[in-house]
DNA sequence: CGCCACTGAATGAACAATCATTCATCCAAG
DNA sequence: CTTGGATGAATGATTGTTCATTCAGTGGCG
Protein backbone atom coordinates (compact mmCIF):
# COMPACT_ATOMS: atom_id res chain seq x y z
CA UNK A 1 0.00 0.00 0.00
CA UNK A 2 1.59 3.47 -0.75
CA UNK A 3 -0.42 6.56 -0.73
CA UNK A 4 -3.66 8.19 0.00
CA UNK A 5 -4.04 5.08 2.19
CA UNK A 6 -6.18 6.92 4.81
CA UNK A 7 -9.13 4.38 5.24
CA UNK A 8 -9.13 5.32 8.84
CA UNK A 9 -8.80 2.19 9.56
CA UNK A 10 -6.84 0.90 12.21
CA UNK A 11 -3.36 0.21 11.43
CA UNK A 12 -2.14 -2.86 11.68
CA UNK A 13 0.72 -3.03 13.96
CA UNK A 14 -0.18 -1.38 16.64
CA UNK A 15 0.96 1.79 18.47
CA UNK A 16 3.05 4.25 16.76
CA UNK A 17 6.69 3.71 16.37
CA UNK A 18 8.74 3.91 19.23
CA UNK A 19 8.79 6.80 21.59
CA UNK A 20 12.33 8.01 20.17
CA UNK A 21 13.65 9.38 23.20
CA UNK A 22 16.33 10.74 21.21
CA UNK A 23 18.05 14.21 20.39
CA UNK A 24 15.36 16.40 20.77
CA UNK A 25 12.52 15.27 22.60
CA UNK A 26 9.60 17.26 22.81
CA UNK A 27 9.68 16.97 18.97
CA UNK A 28 6.21 14.73 19.53
CA UNK A 29 4.55 17.00 20.91
CA UNK A 30 5.59 19.64 18.03
CA UNK A 31 4.13 17.77 15.55
CA UNK A 32 1.20 17.16 17.36
CA UNK A 33 0.54 20.41 17.79
CA UNK A 34 0.93 21.47 14.47
CA UNK A 35 -1.53 18.61 13.96
CA UNK A 36 -4.00 20.26 15.33
CA UNK A 37 -3.84 23.24 13.93
CA UNK A 38 -3.64 21.95 10.19
CA UNK A 39 -6.35 19.60 10.75
CA UNK A 40 -8.63 22.25 12.32
CA UNK A 41 -7.55 24.54 9.38
CA UNK A 42 -8.22 22.03 6.67
CA UNK A 43 -9.78 18.85 7.97
CA UNK A 44 -8.26 15.81 8.16
CA UNK A 45 -8.64 14.58 4.78
CA UNK A 46 -7.86 17.75 3.36
CA UNK A 47 -4.73 18.49 5.60
CA UNK A 48 -1.35 17.26 3.97
CA UNK A 49 1.18 15.78 5.87
CA UNK A 50 3.82 18.23 4.40
CA UNK A 51 1.40 20.91 5.82
CA UNK A 52 2.25 19.79 8.95
CA UNK A 53 5.54 19.06 8.87
CA UNK A 54 5.89 22.75 8.12
CA UNK A 55 3.86 23.86 10.88
CA UNK A 56 5.81 21.92 12.97
CA UNK A 57 9.39 23.10 11.49
CA UNK A 58 10.20 18.94 10.90
CA UNK A 59 10.82 17.50 7.83
CA UNK A 60 8.32 15.14 6.12
CA UNK A 61 9.64 12.12 6.80
CA UNK A 62 10.67 13.00 10.54
CA UNK A 63 6.52 12.50 10.99
CA UNK A 64 6.75 9.08 10.33
CA UNK A 65 9.58 8.93 12.98
CA UNK A 66 6.73 9.43 15.68
CA UNK A 67 3.87 8.30 14.22
CA UNK A 68 2.77 5.64 12.36
CA UNK A 69 0.73 7.01 9.60
CA UNK A 70 -1.76 10.20 9.22
CA UNK A 71 -4.00 7.72 10.71
CA UNK A 72 -1.76 6.95 13.55
CA UNK A 73 -1.48 10.86 14.08
CA UNK A 74 -5.12 11.34 14.27
CA UNK A 75 -5.80 8.50 16.57
CA UNK A 76 -2.91 9.56 18.88
CA UNK A 77 -4.32 13.54 18.65
CA UNK A 78 -7.15 12.31 20.18
CA UNK A 79 -5.99 9.98 22.59
CA UNK A 80 -3.21 12.76 24.34
CA UNK A 81 -6.22 15.79 24.36
CA UNK A 82 -8.85 13.77 25.49
CA UNK A 83 -6.78 12.46 28.13
CA UNK A 84 -6.27 16.07 29.30
CA UNK A 85 -9.68 17.10 28.58
CA UNK A 86 -10.96 14.16 30.80
CA UNK A 87 -8.87 14.96 33.71
CA UNK A 88 -9.58 18.48 33.68
CA UNK A 89 -13.96 17.52 33.36
CA UNK A 90 -12.97 15.45 36.73
CA UNK A 91 -11.31 18.26 38.33
CA UNK A 92 -14.21 20.54 37.83
CA UNK A 93 -16.70 18.35 39.59
CA UNK A 94 -14.22 17.54 42.94
CA UNK A 95 -15.15 20.65 44.03
CA UNK A 96 -18.97 20.31 43.79
CA UNK A 97 -21.00 18.07 46.02
CA UNK A 98 -24.62 17.82 44.34
CA UNK A 99 -25.04 16.16 41.30
CA UNK A 100 -26.73 19.32 40.02
CA UNK A 101 -23.85 21.33 40.46
CA UNK A 102 -21.48 18.84 38.67
CA UNK A 103 -23.38 18.46 35.84
CA UNK A 104 -23.42 22.34 35.71
CA UNK A 105 -19.91 22.28 36.22
CA UNK A 106 -19.12 19.50 33.74
CA UNK A 107 -21.23 21.77 30.77
CA UNK A 108 -19.61 25.07 31.90
CA UNK A 109 -16.31 23.67 32.02
CA UNK A 110 -16.98 21.68 28.30
CA UNK A 111 -17.52 25.16 26.81
CA UNK A 112 -15.21 26.74 28.57
CA UNK A 113 -12.86 24.52 26.85
CA UNK A 114 -13.96 24.84 23.05
CA UNK A 115 -13.48 28.88 23.39
CA UNK A 116 -10.00 28.42 25.12
CA UNK A 117 -8.98 25.95 22.62
CA UNK A 118 -10.83 26.77 19.43
CA UNK A 119 -8.22 24.34 16.98
CA UNK A 120 -8.70 21.46 19.15
CA UNK A 121 -12.62 21.91 19.69
CA UNK A 122 -12.83 22.13 15.96
CA UNK A 123 -10.66 18.73 15.30
CA UNK A 124 -12.93 17.42 18.13
CA UNK A 125 -16.01 18.43 16.75
CA UNK A 126 -15.79 17.43 13.45
CA UNK A 127 -12.85 14.90 13.14
CA UNK A 128 -14.33 12.44 16.36
CA UNK A 129 -17.63 11.60 14.03
CA UNK A 130 -15.65 10.46 11.32
CA UNK A 131 -12.90 8.24 13.83
CA UNK A 132 -16.28 6.82 15.12
CA UNK A 133 -17.66 5.78 12.07
CA UNK A 134 -14.20 4.76 10.29
CA UNK A 135 -11.99 3.44 12.86
CA UNK A 136 -14.06 0.89 13.79
CA UNK A 137 -11.47 -1.04 15.00
CA UNK A 138 -10.24 1.74 17.40
CA UNK A 139 -12.58 1.48 20.28
CA UNK A 140 -11.67 5.20 21.31
CA UNK A 141 -11.72 4.58 25.12
CA UNK A 142 -11.04 7.88 26.11
CA UNK A 143 -13.99 8.98 24.71
CA UNK A 144 -16.22 6.20 26.52
CA UNK A 145 -14.24 7.77 29.68
CA UNK A 146 -15.86 11.46 29.01
CA UNK A 147 -19.32 9.89 28.68
CA UNK A 148 -18.82 8.14 31.82
CA UNK A 149 -17.61 11.17 33.66
CA UNK A 150 -21.60 12.11 33.01
CA UNK A 151 -23.01 8.88 33.14
CA UNK A 152 -21.43 8.18 36.38
CA UNK A 153 -22.73 11.76 38.03
CA UNK A 154 -25.75 11.21 36.73
CA UNK A 155 -26.13 7.83 38.42
CA UNK A 156 -25.33 9.10 41.71
CA UNK A 157 -27.66 11.94 41.22
CA UNK A 158 -30.06 9.17 41.31
CA UNK A 159 -29.28 7.04 43.60
CA UNK A 160 -28.93 9.90 46.21
CA UNK A 161 -32.91 10.75 45.03
CA UNK A 162 -31.39 14.32 43.67
CA UNK A 163 -32.49 13.33 40.19
CA UNK A 164 -35.57 11.16 38.73
CA UNK A 165 -34.60 7.65 38.37
CA UNK A 166 -36.80 6.93 35.33
CA UNK A 167 -34.13 7.64 32.58
CA UNK A 168 -30.93 5.69 31.86
CA UNK A 169 -27.73 7.59 32.75
CA UNK A 170 -25.68 6.48 29.70
CA UNK A 171 -28.16 7.69 27.44
CA UNK A 172 -28.81 11.17 28.55
CA UNK A 173 -25.02 11.30 29.20
CA UNK A 174 -24.93 11.34 25.43
CA UNK A 175 -27.90 13.15 25.12
CA UNK A 176 -26.09 15.47 26.77
CA UNK A 177 -23.22 15.17 25.35
CA UNK A 178 -24.66 15.56 21.90
CA UNK A 179 -26.92 18.62 22.83
CA UNK A 180 -23.20 20.49 24.42
CA UNK A 181 -21.25 19.20 21.05
CA UNK A 182 -23.86 20.64 18.90
CA UNK A 183 -23.87 24.24 20.23
CA UNK A 184 -20.44 23.95 20.21
CA UNK A 185 -20.55 23.40 16.86
CA UNK A 186 -22.45 26.21 15.77
CA UNK A 187 -20.36 28.13 17.42
CA UNK A 188 -17.53 27.27 16.08
CA UNK A 189 -18.61 27.31 12.60
CA UNK A 190 -21.41 30.46 13.13
CA UNK A 191 -18.36 32.79 13.98
CA UNK A 192 -19.68 35.60 15.95
CA UNK A 193 -23.30 35.88 15.39
CA UNK A 194 -26.59 34.94 17.18
CA UNK A 195 -26.96 34.84 21.23
CA UNK A 196 -25.97 31.52 20.52
CA UNK A 197 -22.22 32.70 20.17
CA UNK A 198 -22.06 33.55 23.95
CA UNK A 199 -21.04 30.15 24.74
CA UNK A 200 -21.26 31.13 28.52
CA UNK A 201 -24.64 32.21 28.48
CA UNK A 202 -25.49 28.64 26.41
CA UNK A 203 -24.11 27.24 28.77
CA UNK A 204 -26.40 28.36 31.83
CA UNK A 205 -29.47 27.12 29.52
CA UNK A 206 -28.28 24.11 28.47
CA UNK A 207 -27.85 23.14 32.36
CA UNK A 208 -31.06 24.62 33.37
CA UNK A 209 -32.63 22.40 30.71
CA UNK A 210 -31.42 19.13 31.79
CA UNK A 211 -31.07 19.81 35.58
CA UNK A 212 -35.05 20.90 35.34
CA UNK A 213 -35.25 17.63 33.22
CA UNK A 214 -34.15 15.21 35.77
CA UNK A 215 -34.80 16.84 38.95
CA UNK A 216 -37.37 15.23 41.12
CA UNK A 217 -37.84 18.97 42.94
CA UNK A 218 -39.80 20.01 40.66
CA UNK A 219 -39.62 23.72 41.24
CA UNK A 220 -37.90 25.95 38.24
CA UNK A 221 -34.87 27.98 39.72
CA UNK A 222 -35.40 31.81 38.95
CA UNK B 1 -7.68 22.63 -11.61
CA UNK B 2 -7.68 18.98 -11.93
CA UNK B 3 -8.30 15.77 -9.91
CA UNK B 4 -8.29 15.95 -5.52
CA UNK B 5 -10.39 19.41 -6.12
CA UNK B 6 -12.45 17.62 -2.83
CA UNK B 7 -11.90 21.32 -0.75
CA UNK B 8 -15.20 20.89 -0.15
CA UNK B 9 -15.67 24.74 -0.70
CA UNK B 10 -18.79 25.35 -3.02
CA UNK B 11 -18.08 25.30 -6.26
CA UNK B 12 -17.98 28.93 -8.52
CA UNK B 13 -20.56 28.41 -11.10
CA UNK B 14 -23.54 27.86 -8.57
CA UNK B 15 -25.99 24.75 -9.45
CA UNK B 16 -25.53 21.74 -11.08
CA UNK B 17 -25.34 20.85 -14.44
CA UNK B 18 -28.74 21.87 -16.85
CA UNK B 19 -31.28 18.98 -15.61
CA UNK B 20 -30.78 17.20 -18.83
CA UNK B 21 -34.51 15.78 -19.02
CA UNK B 22 -33.51 13.91 -22.15
CA UNK B 23 -33.21 10.07 -22.95
CA UNK B 24 -33.68 8.65 -19.38
CA UNK B 25 -34.91 10.74 -17.12
CA UNK B 26 -34.10 9.36 -13.90
CA UNK B 27 -30.82 8.93 -13.86
CA UNK B 28 -29.48 11.72 -11.82
CA UNK B 29 -31.73 9.99 -9.13
CA UNK B 30 -30.18 6.80 -9.50
CA UNK B 31 -27.04 8.53 -8.89
CA UNK B 32 -28.18 10.12 -5.88
CA UNK B 33 -29.43 6.77 -4.54
CA UNK B 34 -26.29 5.21 -5.56
CA UNK B 35 -24.53 7.58 -4.06
CA UNK B 36 -25.97 7.73 -0.24
CA UNK B 37 -25.04 3.91 -0.18
CA UNK B 38 -21.56 4.36 -1.53
CA UNK B 39 -20.91 7.17 0.80
CA UNK B 40 -22.55 5.47 4.20
CA UNK B 41 -20.35 2.53 2.96
CA UNK B 42 -17.07 4.73 2.72
CA UNK B 43 -17.42 7.90 3.94
CA UNK B 44 -17.46 10.97 1.55
CA UNK B 45 -13.51 11.19 1.05
CA UNK B 46 -12.71 7.53 0.87
CA UNK B 47 -15.90 6.83 -1.51
CA UNK B 48 -14.85 7.11 -5.19
CA UNK B 49 -16.78 8.23 -8.43
CA UNK B 50 -16.36 5.27 -9.98
CA UNK B 51 -17.75 3.28 -7.16
CA UNK B 52 -20.86 5.77 -7.53
CA UNK B 53 -21.24 5.07 -10.94
CA UNK B 54 -20.42 1.04 -10.78
CA UNK B 55 -23.51 1.53 -7.98
CA UNK B 56 -25.61 3.55 -10.67
CA UNK B 57 -24.88 1.79 -13.58
CA UNK B 58 -23.75 4.37 -15.20
CA UNK B 59 -20.41 5.85 -16.84
CA UNK B 60 -18.27 7.55 -14.60
CA UNK B 61 -18.03 10.82 -16.71
CA UNK B 62 -22.16 10.28 -16.89
CA UNK B 63 -22.15 11.97 -13.03
CA UNK B 64 -20.32 14.65 -14.64
CA UNK B 65 -23.29 15.21 -16.84
CA UNK B 66 -25.64 15.53 -13.66
CA UNK B 67 -23.11 16.98 -10.88
CA UNK B 68 -20.30 19.93 -11.28
CA UNK B 69 -18.25 17.67 -9.07
CA UNK B 70 -17.95 15.20 -6.30
CA UNK B 71 -18.50 18.00 -4.16
CA UNK B 72 -21.41 19.36 -5.58
CA UNK B 73 -23.32 15.72 -5.69
CA UNK B 74 -23.04 15.33 -2.09
CA UNK B 75 -24.32 19.13 -1.53
CA UNK B 76 -26.98 18.34 -3.91
CA UNK B 77 -27.73 14.53 -2.00
CA UNK B 78 -28.17 17.43 1.04
CA UNK B 79 -30.81 19.41 -0.81
CA UNK B 80 -32.64 16.64 -2.20
CA UNK B 81 -32.99 14.25 0.97
CA UNK B 82 -32.88 16.75 3.38
CA UNK B 83 -35.89 18.62 1.46
CA UNK B 84 -37.82 15.67 1.87
CA UNK B 85 -37.05 14.86 5.85
CA UNK B 86 -38.31 18.61 6.52
CA UNK B 87 -41.50 17.42 4.58
CA UNK B 88 -42.29 14.51 6.69
CA UNK B 89 -41.21 16.35 10.08
CA UNK B 90 -43.66 19.23 8.97
CA UNK B 91 -46.01 16.33 8.16
CA UNK B 92 -45.69 14.49 11.30
CA UNK B 93 -46.98 17.29 13.78
CA UNK B 94 -49.83 18.77 12.10
CA UNK B 95 -52.11 15.74 13.65
CA UNK B 96 -51.16 17.19 17.05
CA UNK B 97 -51.95 20.28 18.65
CA UNK B 98 -49.54 20.86 21.98
CA UNK B 99 -46.15 21.79 21.68
CA UNK B 100 -45.95 18.96 23.93
CA UNK B 101 -47.34 16.83 21.54
CA UNK B 102 -45.57 17.63 18.51
CA UNK B 103 -41.79 17.88 20.46
CA UNK B 104 -42.20 14.09 21.19
CA UNK B 105 -43.36 13.53 16.91
CA UNK B 106 -40.37 15.49 16.12
CA UNK B 107 -38.36 13.42 18.15
CA UNK B 108 -39.59 10.02 17.47
CA UNK B 109 -39.86 10.61 13.38
CA UNK B 110 -36.44 11.53 13.65
CA UNK B 111 -35.30 8.54 15.09
CA UNK B 112 -37.82 6.62 13.26
CA UNK B 113 -36.48 7.95 9.82
CA UNK B 114 -32.67 6.95 11.28
CA UNK B 115 -33.92 3.37 11.83
CA UNK B 116 -35.75 3.11 8.54
CA UNK B 117 -33.17 4.77 6.23
CA UNK B 118 -30.08 3.50 7.55
CA UNK B 119 -27.48 4.55 4.86
CA UNK B 120 -28.69 8.39 4.10
CA UNK B 121 -29.13 8.55 8.10
CA UNK B 122 -25.35 7.91 7.93
CA UNK B 123 -24.19 10.36 5.40
CA UNK B 124 -26.17 12.90 7.17
CA UNK B 125 -25.36 12.23 10.42
CA UNK B 126 -21.74 11.53 9.58
CA UNK B 127 -20.80 14.02 6.93
CA UNK B 128 -22.91 16.65 7.59
CA UNK B 129 -20.46 18.13 10.12
CA UNK B 130 -17.86 17.99 7.52
CA UNK B 131 -20.52 20.25 5.10
CA UNK B 132 -20.78 22.89 7.65
CA UNK B 133 -17.35 23.43 7.87
CA UNK B 134 -16.18 23.24 4.75
CA UNK B 135 -18.59 24.19 2.43
CA UNK B 136 -19.16 27.81 4.60
CA UNK B 137 -20.00 29.51 1.40
CA UNK B 138 -23.29 26.69 1.17
CA UNK B 139 -25.29 28.02 3.84
CA UNK B 140 -27.37 25.08 3.64
CA UNK B 141 -30.47 26.66 3.94
CA UNK B 142 -32.41 23.15 4.41
CA UNK B 143 -30.93 22.59 7.44
CA UNK B 144 -31.94 26.21 8.66
CA UNK B 145 -35.46 24.91 8.23
CA UNK B 146 -35.03 21.93 9.77
CA UNK B 147 -33.99 23.71 13.40
CA UNK B 148 -36.68 26.03 12.97
CA UNK B 149 -39.00 23.80 12.39
CA UNK B 150 -38.03 22.56 16.39
CA UNK B 151 -37.53 26.21 17.42
CA UNK B 152 -40.87 27.11 15.91
CA UNK B 153 -42.53 24.61 17.71
CA UNK B 154 -40.46 25.31 20.99
CA UNK B 155 -41.64 29.09 20.46
CA UNK B 156 -45.38 28.47 19.99
CA UNK B 157 -45.32 26.70 23.39
CA UNK B 158 -43.51 29.24 25.01
CA UNK B 159 -46.43 31.65 23.61
CA UNK B 160 -49.22 29.57 24.60
CA UNK B 161 -47.81 29.33 27.96
CA UNK B 162 -47.20 25.57 27.91
CA UNK B 163 -43.89 25.91 28.13
CA UNK B 164 -41.44 27.87 30.22
CA UNK B 165 -40.49 31.20 28.28
CA UNK B 166 -36.65 31.16 30.08
CA UNK B 167 -34.96 29.51 27.48
CA UNK B 168 -33.98 30.79 23.92
CA UNK B 169 -36.04 28.79 21.14
CA UNK B 170 -33.34 28.43 18.46
CA UNK B 171 -30.61 27.39 21.48
CA UNK B 172 -33.11 24.75 22.71
CA UNK B 173 -33.65 23.45 19.19
CA UNK B 174 -30.08 23.15 18.73
CA UNK B 175 -29.52 21.36 22.02
CA UNK B 176 -32.13 18.96 20.77
CA UNK B 177 -31.10 18.17 17.68
CA UNK B 178 -27.76 17.66 19.00
CA UNK B 179 -29.10 15.03 21.35
CA UNK B 180 -31.08 13.02 19.09
CA UNK B 181 -28.20 12.63 16.94
CA UNK B 182 -25.37 12.00 19.23
CA UNK B 183 -28.10 8.97 19.86
CA UNK B 184 -28.47 8.01 16.25
CA UNK B 185 -25.10 8.49 16.18
CA UNK B 186 -24.66 6.20 18.56
CA UNK B 187 -27.18 3.52 17.06
CA UNK B 188 -25.87 3.93 13.59
CA UNK B 189 -22.08 3.24 15.12
CA UNK B 190 -22.39 0.81 17.49
CA UNK B 191 -24.27 -1.60 15.77
CA UNK B 192 -27.00 -3.75 17.95
CA UNK B 193 -25.49 -3.49 21.04
CA UNK B 194 -26.84 -1.82 24.58
CA UNK B 195 -29.92 -0.40 25.63
CA UNK B 196 -29.29 2.27 23.37
CA UNK B 197 -30.13 -0.04 20.76
CA UNK B 198 -33.79 0.39 20.74
CA UNK B 199 -34.14 4.09 19.41
CA UNK B 200 -37.92 3.70 20.08
CA UNK B 201 -37.52 3.49 23.71
CA UNK B 202 -34.41 6.31 23.14
CA UNK B 203 -36.80 8.40 21.45
CA UNK B 204 -39.28 7.99 24.75
CA UNK B 205 -36.50 8.89 26.93
CA UNK B 206 -35.01 11.84 24.83
CA UNK B 207 -38.44 13.10 24.95
CA UNK B 208 -39.14 13.16 28.32
CA UNK B 209 -36.10 14.81 29.66
CA UNK B 210 -36.29 17.38 27.07
CA UNK B 211 -40.45 18.09 27.74
CA UNK B 212 -39.61 18.01 31.52
CA UNK B 213 -37.42 20.29 31.16
CA UNK B 214 -39.37 22.66 28.98
CA UNK B 215 -42.41 22.68 30.45
CA UNK B 216 -44.15 25.11 32.59
CA UNK B 217 -46.69 22.28 34.54
CA UNK B 218 -43.96 20.92 36.67
CA UNK B 219 -45.46 17.45 37.20
CA UNK B 220 -43.50 14.65 36.61
CA UNK B 221 -45.76 12.30 34.22
CA UNK B 222 -45.61 8.52 34.96
C1' DC C 1 -42.17 4.81 -46.24
C1' DG C 2 -37.26 4.43 -46.18
C1' DC C 3 -33.13 7.05 -45.87
C1' DC C 4 -29.98 10.16 -44.02
C1' DA C 5 -28.12 14.02 -41.45
C1' DC C 6 -28.30 15.74 -36.97
C1' DT C 7 -28.48 16.17 -31.98
C1' DG C 8 -26.81 15.49 -27.63
C1' DA C 9 -26.72 11.91 -23.99
C1' DA C 10 -23.56 8.45 -22.69
C1' DT C 11 -19.25 6.33 -22.56
C1' DG C 12 -14.75 5.11 -20.59
C1' DA C 13 -9.88 5.40 -21.73
C1' DA C 14 -6.50 8.65 -20.92
C1' DC C 15 -4.77 12.51 -18.48
C1' DA C 16 -2.62 15.28 -14.99
C1' DA C 17 -2.12 16.08 -10.52
C1' DT C 18 -1.67 14.98 -6.03
C1' DC C 19 0.50 13.16 -1.80
C1' DA C 20 1.38 9.56 1.66
C1' DT C 21 5.27 7.13 2.34
C1' DT C 22 10.02 5.53 1.73
C1' DC C 23 14.93 5.40 2.03
C1' DA C 24 19.67 6.70 0.73
C1' DT C 25 22.27 10.02 2.85
C1' DC C 26 23.77 13.30 6.21
C1' DC C 27 25.54 14.69 10.55
C1' DA C 28 25.80 15.63 15.61
C1' DA C 29 26.75 13.58 19.76
C1' DG C 30 28.97 10.15 22.55
C1' DC D 1 34.30 5.84 14.71
C1' DT D 2 29.76 4.55 15.51
C1' DT D 3 25.02 5.16 16.26
C1' DG D 4 20.67 6.48 15.06
C1' DG D 5 17.73 10.62 14.67
C1' DA D 6 16.65 13.73 10.92
C1' DT D 7 16.17 14.94 6.25
C1' DG D 8 13.63 15.77 1.91
C1' DA D 9 13.84 14.36 -2.85
C1' DA D 10 11.97 10.67 -5.28
C1' DT D 11 8.45 7.34 -5.90
C1' DG D 12 4.37 5.50 -7.77
C1' DA D 13 -0.19 4.34 -6.76
C1' DT D 14 -4.44 6.72 -6.91
C1' DT D 15 -8.41 9.08 -8.77
C1' DG D 16 -11.22 13.34 -10.05
C1' DT D 17 -12.11 15.08 -14.30
C1' DT D 18 -11.99 15.58 -19.34
C1' DC D 19 -13.13 14.84 -24.09
C1' DA D 20 -12.98 12.38 -28.52
C1' DT D 21 -16.00 9.08 -29.96
C1' DT D 22 -20.18 6.31 -30.18
C1' DC D 23 -24.87 5.72 -31.18
C1' DA D 24 -29.99 5.85 -30.31
C1' DG D 25 -33.59 8.55 -31.35
C1' DT D 26 -35.71 12.26 -34.25
C1' DG D 27 -37.56 14.51 -38.07
C1' DG D 28 -37.08 16.39 -42.66
C1' DC D 29 -37.23 15.00 -47.36
C1' DG D 30 -37.76 12.62 -51.64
Amino acid sequence: MNNHSSKLKTQSKRGSPAPLVGRDSGKRDRILEAAVKVFAREGFYNAKVSQIADAAGVADGTIYLYFKSKDDLLISLFEDRMERINARMRDAITSETTAIGKLERLVHTHLDFVQSNRPMAEVFTVELRQSAKFIKEYANPKFGDFLRIFAGVIAEGQASGELANDLDPPLVARALFGAVDEIALAYLVGGTRKPHNDLAQAAKQISKLFIEGLRTDRRRTP
